[in-house]
DNA sequence: GCGGTAAGTTCTACGCCGTAGGTTTGCCGG
DNA sequence: CCGGCAAACCTACGGCGTAGAACTTACCGC
């Protein structure tokens, strides 16, 4: 890779060194993920880089947060129906996750408390509000939705065997109930699977919302 | 340190290298931790290690492996209720979360499929179809109850600040609500949060075997 | 006893990494 | 035309993971 002369400009900001990285980990994976790689993908010395990003653990930060940026709500605000707003942000927190499962597990460990997620959660929790549910409820729901949507999401899009099922390889004779309950697995990793577990999780507010 | 002449044991073995890996990534964290360090800890020179565990993947999978052992299910056979059951699994399950936070991370995203794992699951399972649920809910149970654990805890016991609320600081008038709620959410990543957390889960499942 | 063998440990070396510090270059206001 | 500045580059250092070889010891059939 031809690099330029020392003076003339490269055309680098955070923006474009932020895409590159995303792009650098979705094709390689976070292992192999350094400066010096994405210096070459974009056609740079590793310390130019610098200039405009900290360092590597702030290139991993710009990198989630221009992941979480992608995630589309989906004309969110034009139904109040508290359940579908959730059930729309959870479908587009999925869709980024899909795109990018190699940069998902840096948005889950990172990226907290950034803007885009914190816009999501007033906009779910007003809407709760104003449909009566009790504050309680109300409070708990974005630890218990995203902790689903996390933990479930990064069982889902990780690094592991085609299809990652919840139960890998087992012994069927020692554990006879979880083979019996194997075939109703078929659909793990499908909107279908993501649907269902999530309409549990909402269901379980609602009760709660209704018994508290 | 001084080393040991060429020939001597040093006593080493897959179970003393694992412990000393959890032990220090408690310590230091998981930035900082490498193969040279874990030798240093074990007075041994850095190769020793690598002729009874692969590479330092194989280490961390070692380390997470080891952690997961440490899980007590606390007598749960005792019970045949199902959300008994789960309820003592998730707990044991969170009490080795916050023993080891900085191992978490890496339990969530490798040891899957771990046997501990599967026999904790298959417990929960036969339990739940003993008790006549149907099989769908059964089947999906897992997914739904581990996401949320493994989501849950992870962003409770991450590095991040000393109560890492689910919504950091934040522009209290653009998001009135949150502010509002904010009162409500002095107790993160308390026990008391967690049970809530958890029964609102449970409570999901419960009203998706009635309404199924 | 004794030579042979396998296992466990250490040594050496290579290529890669993140990044601190200094150097070069083009641009732009005066 | 010039002086300063921002942006990019170059060099260098210490640390990393680990391949391969060298060495020491324990053990076993004889």
């Amino acid at each position: 890779m031809a690099r330029r002369a020392r003076g003339t400009s490269a055309g680098l900001d955070r923006h474009r060194i932020a895409t590159a990285a995303v792009a650098l980990v979705d094709r390689d994976g976070l292992e192999r993920f350094g400066v010096r790689r994405l210096a070459d993908e974009l056609g740079v010395d590793p310390m130019s880089i610098y200039h405009h990003v900290k360092g590597k653990a702030a290139l991993l930060d710009a990198a989630s947060e221009a992941v979480l940026h992608e995630v589309e709500i989906g004309a969110a605000e034009a139904s109040d129906d508290w359940a579908e707003i959730a059930r729309r942000t959870a479908h587009g927190y999925r869709a980024v996750a899909c795109r990018h499962p190699r940069v998902f597990p840096l948005v889950v460990v990172r990226a907290r408390t950034s803007p885009v997620t914190v816009a999501a959660v007033e906009r779910l929790v007003t809407a709760m509000r104003a449909a009566g549910l009790p504050d309680r409820v109300v409070a708990d729901t974005p630890g218990v939705l995203f902790g689903f949507l996390n933990g479930h999401l990064l069982a889902r899009t990780g690094e592991g065997p085609e299809v990652p099922a919840p139960v890998g390889e087992f012994d069927a004779a020692a554990h006879p109930t979880t083979a019996a309950l194997a075939p109703l697995l078929s659909d793990v990793g499908s909107v279908a699977e993501f649907d269902r577990l999530l309409d549990t999780v909402l269901a379980g507010i609602r009760v709660s919302a209704a018994s508290g």
